[in-house]
RNA sequence: GGAGAGGUGCCUGAGUGGCCGAAAGGGACGGUUUGCUAAACCGUUGUAUUCGAAAGGGUACCGAGGGUUCGAAUCCCUCCCUCUCCGCCA
């Protein structure tokens, strides 16, 4: 949520951010925000006023009583209620500006970092780094889905059966695979400083709300209604709810947390090949770093949390390329997105295996997490996040790009963790 | 699932109608003392919002929301949450 105060002080600067990012009515909601802002904080006032003319004459009257001097008490009690009735009057109305007003602003997406490249959809994107060649396979080399069957490691069927469809069942190696992977992420983030911080799978409303999922993205995740609990759909939101109503100290910025958990994404109205196999999953094994940072660090931050990702899959030895995402194609509580996709050689596809941002106070401000400053104010720290990295589309780049008549080859810093080299 | 207890500031904890934004202790921070450490002593120590150049002032907040009252942390109602015991279970 945007701070009322910067849109108050910079209301060309937000309209022309919000048109960036694509807002509908940029131009419309911050006049409509200004102009309720305005009256909210002119009937406080009033409201205001009037209290302390009600607090003022009970103090008076309750001296007046211990003094015993009843009839003098009595003559002021009268003069109460008009007072009061007039009060009530402006704080309904208040209500309701404030209600007008809080619904607005938390439509409002983030505002863009200034490198944010202007463009809508994703082919607006701006690639800024690429590593590794392109990979040429072997005649007869088959996308995943079907290396799966063949090496009888990941079964969809039977995920259908026992929960539906996006919920695959690994098996053997397969499984094993997982647990390689993502204890591998969680060993390099702890190596980068990370502490690895295991957390429910399961949010409140309240957690939801404080990291931008709820309610703008209600429909995506699982919620389930008995005990009004929602499936997270990634670690972001309970690890960086951990630090909601804080007050940090400064000096222990920046916080560094990683962890591993299942995600769970309804990906309602998703179909077709853009699902088939691994590419898109009801449930999948993620590790996501996170990071509370003070805002004049942030973006710094951001850059050492790209270099971990690069890092990541170099030493899977994966082709990836990393992109800035344009206004359009950004979410809505980012203010600056990298794009991590590796290529998956059978599809001949680029797959989205992380997502790195900064939300800078976006976040903070839901959560009201804050830092004490030099000044001895609270600031709303920078929160960031990235996923280090997400596990079903480096399986398939895996399968898919290093697989050979004889098998597939696993990449050399996995073998320790696998206990094999070789899927076959 | 059954029964009970409770939600107060960084923590413990007092407070049953006005003098309570809130005792006391602890912690933290600053100072005095000290060769250093400790101890002792003195002081400071909530958030938000608004007016003000500042000093300072107003308003709200004792789980949330309503109500009674001139006046509510304190009384009443509703809801939420936590804890303990029993049962069940990993």
């Amino acid at each position: 949520m945007l701070q009322i105060n910067y849109i108050r002080e910079n209301i060309a600067d937000v309209k022309k951010r919000l048109v960036k990012k694509h807002f509908k009515n940029a131009d419309q909601s911050v006049d409509l925000i200004i102009q309720l802002d305005e009256q909210k904080r002119s009937i406080q006032k009033q409201v205001e006023n009037i209290l302390a003319e009600e607090n003022d004459a009970a103090k008076r009257i309750g001296e007046l009583m211990r003094a015993k001097n009843i009839a003098e008490a009595e003559s002021i009690k009268v003069l109460i209620p008009a007072l009061k009735d007039s009060r009530k009057k402006l704080e309904e109305e208040l209500q309701k500006l404030e209600e007008e007003l809080y619904n607005i602003l938390i439509t409002l997406p983030n505002l863009p970092h200034e490198s944010v490249p202007e463009g809508r959809t994703p082919e607006e994107n701006v690639n800024v780094y690429h590593h590794g060649e392109i990979p040429t396979l072997y005649d007869g080399a088959i996308p995943h889905w079907d290396i799966a069957a063949k090496y009888d490691i990941i079964d969809f069927e039977l995920g259908n059966k026992i929960a539906g469809a996006g919920f695959p069942v690994y098996k053997g190696k397969g499984a094993r695979l997982q647990r390689a992977l993502i204890n591998f992420f969680l060993d390099e983030a702890i190596k980068s400083g990370y502490k690895e911080i295991m957390p429910p799978i399961v949010v409140n409303e309240a957690s939801g709300f404080g990291t931008g999922q709820l309610p703008d993205k209600e429909g995506q995740m699982y919620h389930i209604g008995i005990d009004d609990l929602y499936l997270i759909p990634t670690a972001e939101v309970p690890i960086t709810n951990l630090y909601r109503d804080v007050i940090v100290k400064e000096e222990e910025l920046p916080i560094k947390n990683a962890g591993y958990t299942s995600c769970f994404r309804r990906e309602a109205g998703s179909y077709g090949a853009h699902v088939r196999g691994l590419n898109r999953l009801h449930q999948f094994e993620k590790v996501e770093i996170v990071q509370i940072a003070h805002p004049d660090k942030s973006y710094q931050i951001l850059d050492e949390m790209i270099a971990h990702v690069k890092g990541l899959l170099e030493k899977l030895e994966l082709p990836y390329r990393v992109l800035r995402l344009c206004g359009g194609d950004m979410s809505f509580a980012s203010a600056l997105t990298y794009d991590f996709e590796t290529y998956c050689a059978a599809q001949q596809k680029w797959l989205e295996v992380s997502s790195t941002s900064n939300f800078e106070s976006f976040q903070a401000n839901r959560l009201k997490c804050r830092f004490k400053n030099k000044e001895g104010k609270n600031q709303l720290v920078h929160t960031l996040n990235g996923s280090a990295i997400a596990l079903p589309r480096i399986v398939a780049t895996l399968l898919e790009n290093n697989q050979t008549p004889e098998g597939i080859k696993m990449p050399k810093v996995l073998h320790p963790y696998l206990g094999f080299e070789m899927i076959d």
